[in-house]
RNA sequence: GCCCGAAUGGCGGAACUGGUAGACGCGCCGGACUCAAAAUCCGGUCACCUAAGACGUGGUGUGGGUUCGAUUCCCUCUUCGGGCACCA
């Protein structure tokens, strides 16, 4: 063994050992009981960044740590090979997506294995090419079918300049991101899928899934949405008469509505328009404005009387209409009841118009004003001034409210999801092809499956004047399946959300070009153990949910669930620097490039760009991002430390689920820290082998050291086992290794200890940094490789010890610490505490009013 | 705006089920080794009171509450991060 320790030519190695003993190749075995562990796969985007490393690192040491805990593990990886980056980077270079994105993943793929992960790339897969996409067509094709697969109209950001549908990325205030055009909306015809349909059960399971995080658990819950309330009618006699819809959850307020609002689309608007410019002027404006909710969200609210009125449906009263662009036409009816008095929106559009505030609720008596909004004016309480529902309490009043209207057939009891259908057709070139062919003659016709798959042209280069495949002759001109006639083929491609929806199934059995999925599925689904972003929470994990539960409603999975178990980790953040000129967009400088100093005297921080000796501003500490500029490339701490290093780094700098702020400084510690591991087994061994360990003949130093050898194996695996705090496993074993500098190694049995208590810490730290620990493992004397041993059991007798040491409390202030025999009783604790000298010159001579006993821990004297 | 999180020394973080706040690491300070530097090793490092020391006092973003006891539970506010349906 050499004293020095050399990263390069010791990772090279242990990859070249696994690699040769096809370590990570998993074989479906019945036999065993397996464990498929999962990260979400990367977009080829160039390079690997920091929150794939941390991604991967999690995943690769839960993955070896079970491998070694006996189970048959499954860990593979792909790519998510579709999207808009290869159509901007075609567009900046010139080089067709499909080259750009198969360049990227050669080069990335190189980066993973050399960062030593145990995946098993004969599984790897990627969503760009045919023998993957086909599937999806197929399997749209059966959601048409069974009508989970539609088609309606659906609004898009349309650049009038580029004459091209933007993605809401790229439209930065309002205007496009290349051409700076004020951008339009736009309807046209799209797919979508049926994702409501599958609301409630998408919900209910929630409750279920105990292994997911709970605040993603709240997060879908939130989305999904379900609300109970009451679908009303507002009866007119508008055009040739009919019913107004709107729906509530405060029913119970109904006699305190004093105007409606509807979103600009709806139908009462645009009859109101007709004969109205400023009406039909305020509704282009509505339309024009932001598609984002969170913009909408955030505007200001404003309104335009229609001059129309419908009827209250109990009272019969006029209620004034008005076009609102708070209202929403895709939730609900697209109209609400507006109740000022106790809705917080609605209170501050009366407020603006100088509609009237009606109280209808009692809230504990307290009195309502009408000069503020209070929050508790939302509050649930005892109707008033509502004629026969006074006094009633809030479900008392929806139900009596619920039950008049339904005899009236106004108005029924009805649930409302927040949840949309998912519309999926993307106006671009990089994408799986939407298989549909339009004719004249039949419309919309699906492509047969012998026709199977439609393959996207892979030599176009977007131009950014729209999709390209618009102009290629060759995909666009076929002939209609169903008539004969020259057609047109669907030049729409899917939502990139689709190909992530399923992959993980496709890992099963990614070689099988028969069939969409095989036998194989059934041994390795659900997936043990998925790993990914918090960024995913929502979107990603549902769409999965929903597309799982429609091919188990197809007979082709078992399971409705796909991941059994889920963990998010946190996002990798950084400080992002730029600069505003006075004209043109913002500019971003990377980290790298800036140097930050802090003035002694201001406690002023100065950030100056090194090229240009100029400063910059801070924006803040953010998610690294390409389009921030901010992030920091892993390869370069792999080319200095090795990958050892930086997989140690990423685990002990944050625990795994919370947000990790980058920082150089660390880095160094982490590698400090190997160095010094390597030299305590280079110390160890070059003293020639340890003798067999006496257990009976050791001194306490001895059964000291071997104690906490084994409270740290017993707290690594419980730490990644059932924790998954992988940073307090790294902590724990560098406190061994502290506590082992500092054992003599003077006796033989000093030795024995040494040599048991290092193979602990290098098969703990195994998940975490591989290589190395392969490597020591071999010099501490073992044939097999460490990737192949058993994880060690704990020694219940080494934990063994004669005495406990105790907290004393007096009032619940720390005032002693006792040591007890283990097997003394709590009267003899009790009386132990009591007589301790600082203790009881605390009690001040007063009796012990209650001793409170945490066994095996602490003692409380209250006085 | 709405939904979900987070906030602990100079910094990253630990304290797992309401029971010793600051483990472990970084940085910094002092020392050893060296002609010197790097690397490495040893010691110290929340603040305050104190000549010094202590199982003295204060202290876990803000303000309040529950409790014998709160970083942990509840309420309020502030700041930061994630998501908001066409970035992935």
């Amino acid at each position: 063994m050499q004293e020095r320790y050399e990263p390069a030519a010791i990772e090279a190695e242990a990859q070249h050992y696994w690699n040769q003993h096809h370590s990570f190749a998993a074989q479906e075995d019945d036999g065993r009981e397996k464990y498929y562990c999962l990260c979400m796969f990367p977009y080829p985007s160039g390079r690997l960044h920091m929150g794939h490393v941390r991604n991967y690192t999690i995943g690769d040491v839960l993955a070896r740590f079970m491998r070694m805990n006996g189970r048959n593990v499954l860990q593979p990886m792909g790519w998510d090979a579709f999207g808009l980056p290869a159509e901007n980077a075609a567009m900046a270079n010139g080089v067709p997506p499909a080259k750009w994105t198969l360049d990227n993943i050669a080069h990335m793929k190189a980066q993973l294995k050399s960062l030593g992960y145990g995946l098993d790339w004969n599984r790897e897969l990627t969503t760009c090419l045919p023998q993957y996409y086909r599937w999806n067509q197929w399997l749209f094709l059966r959601m048409l079918e069974k009508g989970i697969a539609y088609q309606k109209t659906g609004v898009v950001n349309w650049d009038p300049v580029d004459k091209t549908v933007l993605a809401n990325e790229q439209v930065i205030d309002g205007c496009g991101w290349r051409t700076g055009a004020p951008v339009e909306k736009r309807e046209i015809p799209m797919y979508y899928l049926k994702i409501t349909a599958y609301a409630e059960d998408l919900l209910d399971s929630l409750k279920d899934m105990k292994d997911w995080p709970e605040r993603v658990r709240t997060m879908q819950a939130n989305w999904i949405g379900r609300s109970e309330g009451v679908r009303l009618g507002f009866p007119h006699d508008i055009g040739e008469g009919g019913v107004l819809h709107a729906f509530t959850t405060r029913a119970d307020t109904l006699m305190g509505v004093t105007f409606c609002a509807v979103a600009a689309e709806h139908p009462l608007a645009a009859y109101a328009a007709k004969d109205n410019a400023a009406l039909s002027a305020f509704i282009r404006e509505c339309k024009s404005g932001p598609a984002v909710e969170a913009e909408l969200a955030t505007q200001e609210k404003r309104g335009m009387p229609t001059g129309l009125h419908v009827r209250h449906p109990i009272s019969g009263e006029a209620i004034p209409v008005w076009v609102g662009n708070y209202v929403l036409m895709s939730y609900g009816e697209g109209a609400v009841m507006g109740v000022p008095a106790h809705d917080e929106r609605d209170f501050e559009f009366a407020k603006k118009y100088g509609l009237p505030i009606k109280p209808v609720i009692d809230v504990q008596g307290r009195p309502y004003s009408l000069e503020a909004w209070q929050s508790w004016y939302s509050e649930h309480g005892r109707c008033v001034n509502s004629g026969r529902y006074d006094g009633l309490e809030y479900e008392a009043a929806v139900a009596a409210v619920a039950a008049d209207l339904s005899v009236k057939d106004l108005g029924k009891k009805r649930v409302t999801w927040r949840l949309r259908d998912w519309g999926i057709s993307r106006q671009r070139y990089w994408g799986c092809p939407i298989p549909i062919i339009h004719c004249q003659g039949c419309g919309a016709v699906p492509v047969p499956d012998e026709q199977l798959p439609v393959v996207l042209p892979v030599d176009l280069v977007p131009d950014g004047s729209g999709n390209p495949l618009l102009k290629h002759a060759a995909f666009l001109n076929v002939k209609c399946p169903r008539c004969g006639a020259d057609a047109r083929r669907e030049t729409d491609t899917m939502d990139t959300f689709v190909d992530s929806s399923w992959y993980f199934l496709r890992f099963a059995c990614a070689d099988n070009d028969q069939a969409m999925l095989d036998h194989r599925v059934q041994y390795w689904l659900p997936v043990d153990q998925y790993i990914g972003g918090i960024e995913h929470a929502i979107l990603h994990l549902l769409y999965s949910r929903f597309w799982t539960r429609f091919m188990h409603d197809m007979g082709a999975v078992p399971f409705k669930e796909p991941f059994a178990r889920m963990f998010t980790q946190g996002m990798v953040l950084n400080e992002v620097f730029y600069r505003k000129p006075e004209s043109g967009r913002v500019q971003y400088f990377n980290t790298a490039e800036v140097t930050v100093t802090v003035d002694k005297d201001t406690q002023q921080r100065l950030a100056v760009l090194r090229a240009d000796g100029g400063e910059v501003e801070s924006g803040g500490i953010v998610t690294m991002s390409k389009s921030k500029n901010n992030g920091v490339d892993p390869q370069v701490l792999v080319d200095e430390f090795g990958a050892d290093t930086a997989r140690l780094f990423m685990m002990f700098a944050a625990p795994p689920e919370q947000t990790l702020a980058w920082s150089d400084e660390g880095v160094q510690g982490a590698y400090r820290f190997i160095k010094r591991l390597w030299k305590a087994v280079y110390d160890h061994v070059s003293q020639g082998p340890a003798a067999p360990l006496d257990k009976a003949a050791l001194n306490e130093t001895q059964r000291g050291l071997r104690r906490q050898a084994h409270q740290t194996l017993a707290k690594v695996t419980d730490d990644i086992g059932r924790r998954r705090t992988i940073n307090t496993a790294i902590a724990a074993v560098m406190e061994l290794l502290n506590a082992l500098a500092k054992l003599p190694q003077a006796s033989p049995q000093d030795r024995s200890v040494a040599q048991e208590a290092l193979e602990i810490a290098v098969q703990g730290l195994s998940p975490i940094i591989p290589h190395v620990t392969h490597a020591l493992w071999r010099h501490l004397g073992h044939r097999t490789a460490l990737i192949d041993e058993a994880w060690a059991k704990v020694d219940a007798d080494a934990l063994q010890s004669s005495t406990l040491q105790w907290v004393v409390q007096v009032n619940g202030r720390l005032r002693a610490h006792i040591a007890i025999a283990v097997d003394a009783d709590e009267a003899a604790v009790r009386a132990a505490a009591l007589a301790e000298a600082n203790v009881q010159k605390f009690m001040g001579g007063a009796p012990a009013r209650k001793v409170i006993i945490v066994p095996g821990k602490l003692v409380n004297i209250v006085v």
